[in-house]
DNA sequence: TTTTTTGTTTCTCATTATGAAACAATTCTG
DNA sequence: CAGAATTGTTTCATAATGAGAAACAAAAAA
């Protein structure tokens, strides 16, 4: 058929297929039905129904039976939190920002980048009533958060160059970076004072500071960040900031970093 | 090679293959190599090889650029956060555990079924010092937790069974019920009083008071628990169970289960 | 050094996934 | 309510595709 990127030498398709079926029913709405799978993947129906099929058959997915639609299972859950629990930023982070969280009164979040998304893999909630808080797993642009950009101002330069080419940087609000000559101007002021901050870029009404986690070998393995409502954390940067800088600083050195 | 289950009618093998590699590097300790899963998983190199590339080419998988080691990336994780964000339980809970956990001071946990696994889809975490919380994606055993034995007394008696035939009532501790006749007494109680407890029968140390939620139907959808250790939870649980049994219908309700 | 184990590629072959078409069962629609 | 259209599922023939064996280079072990 369509001849897949020249590079396709040893990749399988029908797996391919199902993974991008797999995909498409996570990402649904609601429960999905053969054929319109079959339209939005460009597949065919046959092929569709088997591939449905064997992943009902290996725990992935159920039909339910009345309306005959499928929907994913919660088997994929524990995938990924094997993968999480994996991960040793994560638990040796744990306490310190709980303290971080209880010291500021505002939501803590400790992201990954994956794949240039940045990804939550680890939150501590505030316990105010109009407190922001972002699901564990939650992947965002990096141009667009505080913790994103922080991933961008240490990589290598060349690096953010491959990343600005192929991604267009859409204003997902009004204050949104979309100028790619004036995001590199913040990523050298970033570096420099060794914390990013997010204004509204990616929420509305929602801002925060953000700060890089090393690892013994000096590379930035981790961000956190400080999450609230703007008004809150707008209102006193130089507070949070410096708070930031503490415990991202923290958990470097439980990772083995030092100076 | 050896013949599948005989009802393997329309399933795709190479893909039912892909997901069994899938699972073993999501659970593995560390990243694996090639070999290690071609014994571990009886399959040609060749074909665990092309498996793995197949991964690495959709985003699912890395290799570890010294290592060459093989091991999975977040990606995973945002398959199962859709799905458990699209759960409308969740979100109809929501405020409500909320409450649960300020009015009682210990964790509150919102789970459902998934293939006779307690999977926890929700949570508030206590702010008390020796608080007990569980991760997100969690999954434990139907007879050795609260919001699990709230889910097999409300399965009919034939499944009951069923499960009981293939299940090995192991002790995680030394107060798990391994008694398959003492277990279906204590279903019983559960259906009578309308909540069950779980004295550290998954966990030394933490105990748990859960009740059923109710969809429209009177289908028991998911279970609340609230959970905290052992020494607060025993110490008062007609408070517990009064509190586990209000809230759990303050959802059901909203999910339109009346009477 | 040799020997063994590893990841990767090549090659051939038969298995296996595929799409078209036919099917029954629904649902839509006039 | 009838006919049309859409749906999920099965059948079938065909060729494409995935799989295994073996060969390969490279690294690790002996």
């Amino acid at each position: 058929m369509v001849p897949q990127k020249e590079k396709s030498s040893t990749v399988i398709q029908s797996v391919g297929k199902a993974l991008r079926v797999l995909e498409y029913v996570c990402h649904a709405e609601k429960d999905v039905r053969v054929v319109e799978l079959s339209k939005a993947l460009d597949m065919n129906k046959a092929t569709v129904f088997r591939l449905l099929r064997t992943f009902v058959e290996t725990g992935y997915m159920e039909q339910d039976p009345d309306t005959e639609r499928y929907g994913p299972t919660m088997k994929i859950l524990s995938l990924g939190n094997h993968v999480m629990n994996k991960m040793e930023v994560r638990s040796l982070a744990s306490g310190i920002i709980k303290e971080l969280c209880e010291v500021t009164g505002e939501s803590v979040h400790l992201s990954i980048n994956d794949g240039n998304m940045a990804v939550i893999i680890d939150k501590v909630e505030a316990h105010v009533s109009n407190m922001v808080s972002f699901h564990l797993g939650r992947r965002s642009d990096l141009y667009s958060t505080g913790t994103g950009k922080v991933f961008l101002a240490h990589m290598p330069l060349n690096e953010v160059e491959e990343y600005l080419e192929r991604t267009t940087l859409e204003a997902h609000t009004a204050m949104t970076i979309v100028d790619p000559v004036l995001l590199k101007r913040k990523l050298d002021e970033i570096r420099e004072k060794g914390f990013a901050i997010d204004r509204q870029e990616n929420n509305t009404g929602i801002s925060c500071v953000a700060a890089p986690v090393r690892d013994y070998t000096g590379r930035v393995v981790a961000s956190v960040s400080i999450t609230g409502a703007s008004a809150r954390i707008e209102h006193d940067i130089p507070k949070f900031s410096s708070l930031i800088l503490e415990y991202s600083a923290k958990i470097s050195f439980r990772l083995g970093y030092d100076r």
